[in-house]
DNA sequence: TATTTGTAGTTGCATTTACAACTTTTTAAT
DNA sequence: ATTAAAAAGTTGTAAATGCAACTACAAATA
């Protein structure tokens, strides 16, 4: 029975408030970049980056939000023409996500704000003691679910 | 420059995704305990725990989070009675922020559920892992900052 | 003392988030 | 082959969140 007393203790609370705070952080870095888009936006990018294609649900699956989240974050990057959907002949249940050629510009740029914020974040941390917090936050993840 | 290749060695997601999962997670607990609340409004209670009579500002910088955000998680708490918002004699621009009985009752029910909870999802995890953990996320939350 | 600056709190607005309930389409089962 | 179950997506509703702009009050300064 270890329950933090303090809320800097608490791996959970660390988590919540690391997660607005670079939320915020980047938020701002991409709107001082003249970018208009969001960190939950540029998840999207990113994980297009590496595959385009995905059907949303995929896309939730991967990135670990509702569908129903993913619809509506999608649905503002369609707005700004940052995303096309393009229904799955083989299974028309599907929606498939391509980025644009906008959106192709966009994410370059913002994959090197994001890069450069990551590195001042991990600044005078040492390697190892990064991977044993990610091995404790997939625990902790696993634990949940 | 270590900037991650997958969502899962990355810090700065496993928190987004942590905080959104546990926040579910308790949430559902409380609402499977017939507690009508919502993790965000038990860290004001459990803040309380410790001492009452903050104001809101105290409250937002101890959750860090935004003044307005806290002015309405107050406000859904007013509504259900489990606070009591006092003006301050000495300073009238603060209120100053007291459970009720409900919310005391509350509170330690809330208490034991989410100290539940939180060894759970530490089990397997050894207390220098923990320890370890704990001071990597402060450093990344002092390089935001 | 009068004015300026700073602090506490609220309201309008927008985004992210999820759950519940729904439609449409596909797959599985009887 | 018809029905039942599952899966993809959308919409309604609600909570948490932050920024900008605002009011009200207090403190500092000129």
């Amino acid at each position: 029975m270890r329950y933090p007393e303090s809320l800097l203790d608490n791996v959970l609370f660390l988590c919540g408030v690391i997660n607005n705070r670079i939320s915020r952080k980047i938020n701002h870095s991409f709107r001082n970049a003249g970018i208009d888009i969001t960190l939950e936006q540029f998840a999207v990018m990113a994980l297009l980056w590496y595959k385009e294609g995905y059907n949303q649900q995929e896309i939730a699956d991967t990135l670990k939000r509702d569908k129903t989240t993913i619809t509506r974050v999608l649905g503002k990057m369609f707005d700004k023409n940052l995303l096309v959907k393009v229904p799955d002949r083989k299974d028309s249940r599907n929606n498939l996500i391509y980025l644009t050629k906008l959106g192709k510009d966009l994410q370059h740029k913002c994959v090197d704000i994001t890069g450069n914020q990551y590195n001042k974040l991990v600044k005078d941390i040492t390697d190892e003691e990064i991977t044993i917090t990610l091995n404790v936050l997939n625990k902790i993840l696993r634990n949940i679910e």
